[in-house]
DNA sequence: GTAAAGTGACCGACGGTCGGTCTTTCGGAA
DNA sequence: TTCCGAAAGACCGACCGTCGGTCACTTTAC
């Protein structure tokens, strides 16, 4: 096969856009090194030149990812004009729009992330955005801590805990994606936007805010995303 | 080698042991079906009779610990003279004092469960308890609505969330393991136990309880945990 | 007799290694 | 300034050991 040679972070980066994609359509156990090669058009040892096992291509997805994720709500975090509340609800509408863009993109992705032997890829992505998150949040509930707003002895704890609350909805997803094309896919569509503006009210009470201060999800958001059809 | 036949759900049980103590020995990645089958005493095949896959293990001993978790707080369940809080409480008291009992076995336990290659493990452990207390604390919740005490919109979602808390902490108890033995030590013990006091907050809110009506840890108790050693 | 329990040699796939090749870069002699 | 050669490192692909899992078969219990 014809060599070609390209600098190292070129290289990096297609072996993770090619592994990504394989992760998201297959899953992670069953994608092999193998399969990635082939993908990417390189040889085994090229790979292992760049990345020391397999297990390496999780985090540097997933690290990326998260990234990309904070760089695109950069200016509302910035933005010094904001109270902490608006400055969280104006986060999470930055989040839902994003996801509403890409829909169709995000809705297959879940159909692969959410199955039950893709739990440690779920995981990854998630502890890989909290890792990212939590300096983000920790600073907006600082700052609403220091406005009075907020209610909260620890800002960082919170934060945190705050993070994990989406990783209590994972089953609840899988079962609603379950439900997809069924006769209950209404209810639990339902069911889980319900799901949603519990966990909304929760962060309100964990931060001392009345019920009802935070937008988790705008009527028919959920509905949206869970009916995305990939192009 | 001698052939020794035993009724199945005996030679189940005896795999589970062996395959729970090398798990908690060595992790879920690191231990082999080999591994397992020496230590029981058993082929191959005998093994495959019994487990479709190694993966069927982690199901099997996950749910056989929740299951005898739960057995052990069964008088408190239903005992009918006390009211939600009061259960609640009795409840986490008592799972205190299991913990207590065992500190050394539930500690050296902890050092590989919260290993990061052991993530996969950690969170299946964490499912399955869930899986268990969902209605047990279900109904508890369900129980403090009617009394009026506790002001929740829907006891399940709130199981849930509340549930999942724990794992929020999953990276604090894995750093604080790995600041035992160190100059750090006390100050990360410390810094576990305020998180946990946090946490007990956090439920408080949720459930719509005044701060510190939940009593998550008691003084001395993340200690004694966190430096119990093995017999 | 037959159904279940148990055996262990064997298999294929997979993650990872290794010896070596090819390309690029760059300091210094001509 | 040009050219050379050697070090760096990107890349190759055959190969390896391990591991989860299978299968044809034997033994035991009822």
């Amino acid at each position: 096969m014809p060599r070609i040679v390209k600098s190292a972070d070129d290289r990096r980066n297609e072996i993770l856009d090619g592994a990504q994609a394989l992760f998201f359509e297959r899953g992670y156990e069953r994608t092999t090194v193998n399969d990635v090669i082939a993908k990417v058009g390189i040889s085994k040892g090229g790979f292992y030149h760049h990345f020391k096992a397999k297990e390496d291509l999780l985090e540097g997805i997933t690290a990326r990812l998260a990234r990309d994720a904070v760089a695109r709500v950069r200016d509302i975090l910035d933005d010094p004009a904001l109270s902490a509340l608006e400055r969280l609800n104006g986060f999470m509408a930055r989040s839902r729009s994003m996801k509403l863009a890409d829909a169709p993109k995000f809705r297959a992705a879940f159909d692969v992330v959410f199955r039950p032997e893709n739990l440690l890829l779920y995981h990854r992505i998630n502890a890989a955005s909290i890792a990212v998150m939590r300096p983000v949040l920790t600073g907006i509930i600082a700052q609403g801590k220091a406005e009075g707003a907020f209610t909260v002895a620890d800002p960082e704890v919170a934060a945190e805990i705050i993070l994990h609350l989406n990783a209590s909805s994972h089953d609840a997803v899988a079962r609603t994606i379950d439900a997809m094309g069924t006769a209950e896919e209404d209810a639990a569509i339902e069911a889980l936007d319900q799901r949603f503006q519990f966990q909304g009210i929760a962060i309100d009470r964990i931060l001392g805010l009345p019920d009802g201060s935070l937008t988790i999800v705008e009527p028919g958001f959920t509905r949206a995303v869970m009916t995305a059809r990939q192009a």
